[in-house]
RNA sequence: GGAGCCGUGGUGUAGUCAGGUUAACACGCCGGCCUGUCAAGCCGGAGAUCGCGGGUUCAAAUCCCGUCGGUUCCGCCA
């Protein structure tokens, strides 16, 4: 990251200035800038101009002392010349880094030796000749610069200096274009933007709530809603069509480098909808995205894998298909083995799956052994690698390995002289094993892969889960996603094999995000809240009003939410959402900028009848 | 709830494994010199009870126990 200029922003800091004369305008003491720092060029030589920002460095040869003066465009250099302003030459030996300055000068090319390549204004400085502090600043408690190698707890207590380098404001304003263009496509497409409470009913299901007391109502709480589902539901109801919202979503669960309590989504519904009708449209809103805010064609539709898919060919929902590794069944060809491990995991109605590993070629012993630990850390009971080695195999398994067997795994894998496969034998715990070793083998050996952004559609998931903990069914999404067609038979007998009309949006490997076609049917609704174990007073108690709404008339109807957070992480090649966040919280859930949370005063809690246990 | 890693002048690190002089280096900061630098340069200076508490030891940044904070992951969470 270098102090280039924003080039998101630089096109519309020029069109907000074309026109201006080069006059200044005085106001209370400090003149009011005519240009940004980092858009002046060889075009405006000769221009008095005023500028207004932060000192960067100041570079003092005891005769002429240089200025970088920095604003949300970029950089210039100001020269301060005793022979040409005394005056500004005294004011700029009281500057320091950070202060904030009001500039004028005459814009002039720099001399032809000292043009600075690595500045977009490196061949241009202003000559000044007033230098007024506007105001003064402590010495920073870290230096203002590109990169981040600072402890991220103080960059989080003076986010507010940690926000004045340039990698955190490109990030915000990548954000900030983003959500421009999120809200121009929808709206284009006939989407209203509609608001959704905050204060709202908790709701069972899904994550730990956020909660506030209410002083009105003594004892009662609202919640902080999890998402608009419900509300964007009604939406439909009340016959709005198609409703769109940057939502401010809560949920207390513990944080992860993608995970902040409190997150935004990109929320969407629309009526008289299948899946297809919202993924195509979703298709062409990234499409949109990526080439009005990077300049990047994605190709489209994106490719779709069912649930059943990904799960069989990558061991998970998510799937980062740029590396390639699809597993395969393997288990036809150790039907007779003698090798023990597969023998009896095949008996036990197991299977024998594995996948060639990209980018390993004839590996050192060592790292074989390294993929074997990493797949007990997974969880896997042993891992089986197998090296072609001329004619044969190489591998701890080699001995009991029949002839045939040998040859059906070269040919069934395809391997070449070197390469190396992978083999595990059990039962659905290998998808887990295997999508973690093929993550592994991807960071370690896998080259790099051309395609920057990979997106794939999951659909078809599994309509419910069972949760061992409490020995029922859980909804895989939500409550409110419709089964799909075929399955309305069986539900009740054979919930676990129903699937539903359901789709996930993966993007390099992350879930960007979901949603579903949802039950618009009272009589369906009820089955599946009788299925998770609602009894018809509790669906009554928490969704009632919903209920109660699909009995005027709700049109069918699906919708998808997106997490923008993750989605700009993405587009900016950050590794944690909290680096576009302007004010994140760490993983303990606290603002070191703020102090939150915190205890409150006895009056408070006094107020909303509250006492702490 | 669990596991790993990190915590040393303002900042970033070295030193910790193998305890032992005055805790080192770079950046920043302060002062001086310096009219073309842009990682300015040169000279000088200040600044750290090594996250906190306890223990072992003649001696602890270093070893042990606890604790706090940060971070990554599992659980949890769409």
């Amino acid at each position: 990251m270098e102090w280039a200029p924003l080039s998101l922003l630089e096109e519309r800091i020029t069109n907000l200035l074309r026109g201006r004369t080069g006059r200044t305008m005085k106001d209370g003491g400090w003149e009011k800038r005519t240009h940004y720092c980092g858009t002046l060029r060889t075009s405006d030589v000769g221009r008095e101009v005023v500028l207004n920002g932060w000192v960067q460095t100041r570079r003092d040869h005891g005769g002429v002392i240089f200025l970088d003066l920095r604003d949300i465009s970029g950089l210039v250099q100001v020269v301060c010349n005793p022979e040409v302003s005394p005056e500004a030459h005294a004011a700029a030996r009281q500057v320091r880094s950070e202060y904030v300055l009001s500039c004028r000068g005459v814009v002039r090319a720099r001399p032809e030796d000292s043009v600075n390549p690595r500045l977009p204004t490196g061949e241009v400085e202003v000559m000044a000749e007033k230098v007024t502090v506007i105001n003064s600043s402590l010495t920073p408690p870290f230096e203002i610069e590109p990169g981040s190698g600072v402890e991220e707890t103080l960059r989080l207590r003076y986010r507010y200096l940690d926000l004045r380098r340039p990698d955190m404001q490109e990030a915000l304003l990548l954000r900030s274009r983003v959500t421009q263009e999120v809200r121009n496509f929808l709206i284009s497409r006939n989407f209203l933007e509609i608001e959704t409470p905050i204060l709202t009913k908790s709701t069972p299901e899904g994550a730990r709530d956020f909660v506030a007391p209410s002083r009105l109502q003594p004892g009662k709480f609202y919640a902080l809603p999890q998402s608009p589902q419900l509300f964007k539901q009604l939406l439909m109801v009340a016959g709005f069509d198609r409703y769109f919202q940057i939502a401010r979503c809560f949920r207390d669960e513990d944080l992860r480098a993608d995970r902040q309590p409190e997150f935004t989504q990109i929320d969407l519904e629309m009526s008289f909808v299948e899946p297809e009708d919202v993924m195509s449209l979703m298709d062409e809103m990234f499409a949109h995205l990526f080439r009005s805010v990077l300049g990047v064609e994605l190709p489209v539709p994106f490719p779709r894998l069912t649930w059943r898919e990904a799960m069989e060919r990558y061991g998970t929902d998510r799937p980062d298909r740029r590396w390639g590794m699809e597993m395969q069944d393997y288990s036809r060809l150790f039907r007779e083995t003698e090798f023990k491990v597969f023998r009896s995991a095949l008996e036990k109605g197991g299977r024998v799956r594995g996948f060639k590993v990209a980018g390993m070629r004839s590996p050192a012993r060592r790292e074989l052994d390294g993929l074997v630990d990493e797949a007990r850390r997974l969880g896997a009971g042993g891992l089986v690698w197998m090296v072609r080695d001329g004619e044969g195999l190489k591998s701890p398994a080699a001995k009991f390995l029949s002839l045939p067997e040998t040859e059906g795994v070269v040919r069934a894998a395809g391997l070449e002289e070197g390469e190396v496969l992978l083999l595990a034998a059990g039962g659905e715990e290998l998808n887990a094993v295997l999508s973690g070793l093929r993550s592994y083998c991807a960071q370690r050996y896998a080259p790099r892969p051309d395609e920057r952004f990979s997106f794939t559609w999951v659909t078809d998931f599994p309509l419910f889960e069972w949760d061992e903990e409490e020995r029922r069914y859980k909804s895989n999404h939500h409550p409110f996603t419709a089964p799909s067609a075929g399955c309305l038979e069986y539900l009740e007998e054979r919930p676990l094999e129903a699937t539903s009309d359901s789709y996930d949006l993966v993007l390099n490997g992350v879930e960007l995000g979901g949603g579903s076609i949802r039950i618009h049917d009272p009589e369906l609704q009820r089955r599946v809240f009788g299925i998770l174990g609602l009894s018809e007073e509790e669906a009554a108690e928490k969704f009632g009003f919903l209920l109660e709404a699909f009995r005027y008339g709700p049109p069918p109807h699906g919708g998808i939410a997106f997490g923008l957070d993750r989605l700009v992480m993405i587009m900016a090649g950050r590794e944690s959402i909290r680096e576009v966040i302007a004010f994140p919280k760490t993983q303990s859930g606290s603002d070191p900028l703020t102090g939150a949370p915190d205890v409150v005063y006895p009056e408070q809690l006094r107020e909303l009848r509250l006492r702490p246990i």
